[in-house]
DNA sequence: GTGAAAGCGCTAACAG
DNA sequence: CTGTTAGCGCTTTCAC
């Protein structure tokens, strides 16, 4: 059972050649049934197992699609990959899942290892920290499908799936208004990146078009880790004119915020209303419960890898260049409940 | 620049044989440093890069690791996976990241294809349903490694990772028992698995030592998807005897167990004292803060991690299956206090 | 409908 | 230290 046996072997058994074994494996329709249904058998009963190396080798492509994610350990990414994995499975293509843990240069080095393990598409969320898509040019060139989700960049070419961040960030902020809040401040993600730079300007379009002036100092950008969810909440405590609205970019920095805030002995939503986004499962635990944006990531994950096999299986034009959008709701909850 | 370039062109250039290119983009030994110089200078030039199917083939290894996880998208095991893709990065290995769904078939789906794409390594965390073993055979078969993290089984020469859940569990129930709970409540995963199997003993063992006797309709088993809170919560609720304390098996659903025990209007921790496991992000939301026990995922990817690339580089041998058991420890907070 | 033979690009034993 | 020469296992023209 240990010996690998190759098509070879088996067109030694049969007495046939090996192009004929390999035809009948592939189910090559210049091949009698009657000879596939031998080879099928045989290769069966030898426990036969394709050399994908070889296959791949002399094909020139892998059946894997490569992935570059942020950070693989978060409630929203791990769902998006779910997704992915799925569909990538139910049609045979494999998955290699790499992190760029926030940092451009891991992000340049995994483009380039899953471009030289040969990934025939690759799908990538960015780096909070990238600013240069060099790195990205090896697969445009090579007319290797790339796709970005989430965290996106309008490279030439390249879909892009990802929600409306500007009409959701401007949902959420018209949300705090409508429920009276009148001095918003907005913790924000890396403006480098999409997501954020479009829900903050969500979130200014809504000021703006309910009369009421942005305040630079109302605008907090950070990592988000939670680190700094103690310096946020003093500086709202410290702030000249009292806060009394909370946008912020991101469910669990939120949820810690809530808790901090509480600890300071403001009340939720009586002084101070807050909203999230993401509608990670943290949001219900917190309480008050938490109003957020749901951003549905098992479906940006079927989506994207939908989109980027029918990319690989031709069925598409590469060159229609589409950006999927996917939709958004705000869901009300108590920490914003007049 | 879209044209692929060999060593052979390399060699051409240079005037020299494919087989010094190779040896000097390998660094062989054998090779003068000046003629690996000037490769690996033309190689830049050109932009080569080598073509993994055609090493691979060669070498008959692929440098990928291949990693079955029941769901991708649990706080745990993503961060399980962030530690085990640190390690393989580190060291030039690709992941290939698969999920059984907790289905035993797509379990041996998974672990066919992933043999099939000639991984040189597999990890796995086993599926709710796994009942046989069947499919890991291929691998250990062929001296492949093969190691099992977290939901673990006793396959012969496969080294294993995961806390002592049996002391784990005792510790749990010792400590709601210390803290005055007399009828303890465990909530189980399936007891197919060693995780919950041994938590449980755990359980048995401490109720043992106190004197308690253990009430076979105080083990609530189930698959722990928080449909199935509402139901346990009644259950409690109609208990004949009072339940006190609450052992669960998950934070996730341990949450949501303190939600819907407050909405029936029982007080944590004074009519029900709750300890969860896991210590999950949201056992520190829920207000009261969850007792837990901590299970250090990313320890574990990162000891899984090093422990396969060890097995591979053949600095250990494969044949001392080790079981490595990491420290778990009980955090007291507010769902347990007195 | 099937076979022969030439690669795919790299590695490694064997010579020198 | 470097070159020669076989493969690795599969696919794929081009014949028959």
């Amino acid at each position: 059972m240990a010996k690998k046996i190759t098509i070879y072997d088996l067109a030694q058994k049969l007495n046939i050649s090996p192009a004929t074994v390999s035809r009948s494996l592939n189910d090559h329709p210049a091949i009698s049934q009657k000879t596939k249904d031998k080879v099928l058998l045989v290769a069966k009963e030898t426990g036969y197992r394709m050399n994908k190396f070889a296959a791949n080798l002399s094909k020139q492509k892998s059946n894997t699609i490569g992935v570059i994610v942020p950070k693989l350990n978060s409630n929203f990414m791990s769902t998006v990959l779910s997704g992915i994995e799925k569909i990538a499975n139910d049609v045979g293509y494999n998955l290699i899942i790499s992190q760029s843990l926030e940092s451009e240069e891991k992000e340049k080095l995994n483009a380039k290892t899953l471009f030289d393990s040969g990934v025939d598409a690759l799908l990538v969320s960015l780096a909070y920290e990238t600013e240069n898509f060099d790195h990205f040019t090896t697969y445009t060139d090579r007319k290797i499908p790339l796709l970005f989700f989430d965290r996106v960049c309008d490279l030439p070419n390249c879909p892009t799936i990802s929600i409306d961040n500007h009409a959701a960030g401007f949902d959420a902020t018209q949300h705090l208004i409508q429920q009276g809040c009148r001095n918003i401040v907005h913790i924000s993600g890396s403006l480098k990146r999409n997501v954020y730079a479009d829900r903050f300007d969500g979130y200014q379009r809504a000021l703006h078009k309910n009369g009421i002036e942005f305040h630079k100092e109302n605008l907090y950008e950070s990592d988000l880790s939670i680190e700094n969810v103690q310096k946020f909440v003093e500086r709202i405590r410290d702030s000249k004119h009292k806060v009394d609205g909370i946008f912020v970019s991101n469910d669990t920095f939120a949820v810690h915020c809530i808790k901090e805030l509480k600890k300071e002995g403001y009340k939720i939503p009586e002084d101070i209303k807050i909203i999230g986004f993401n509608n990670d499962p943290v949001s219900e635990v917190i309480s008050p419960n938490l109003t957020t944006i749901e951003y549905p990531g098992y479906k940006m994950g079927i989506l994207a890898g939908e989109s980027i096999i029918s990319h690989l299986s031709g069925s598409i034009n590469i060159q229609s260049a589409d950006q999927i959008l996917i939709k958004h709701k705000l869901i009300k909850r108590e920490s914003t409940r007049l």
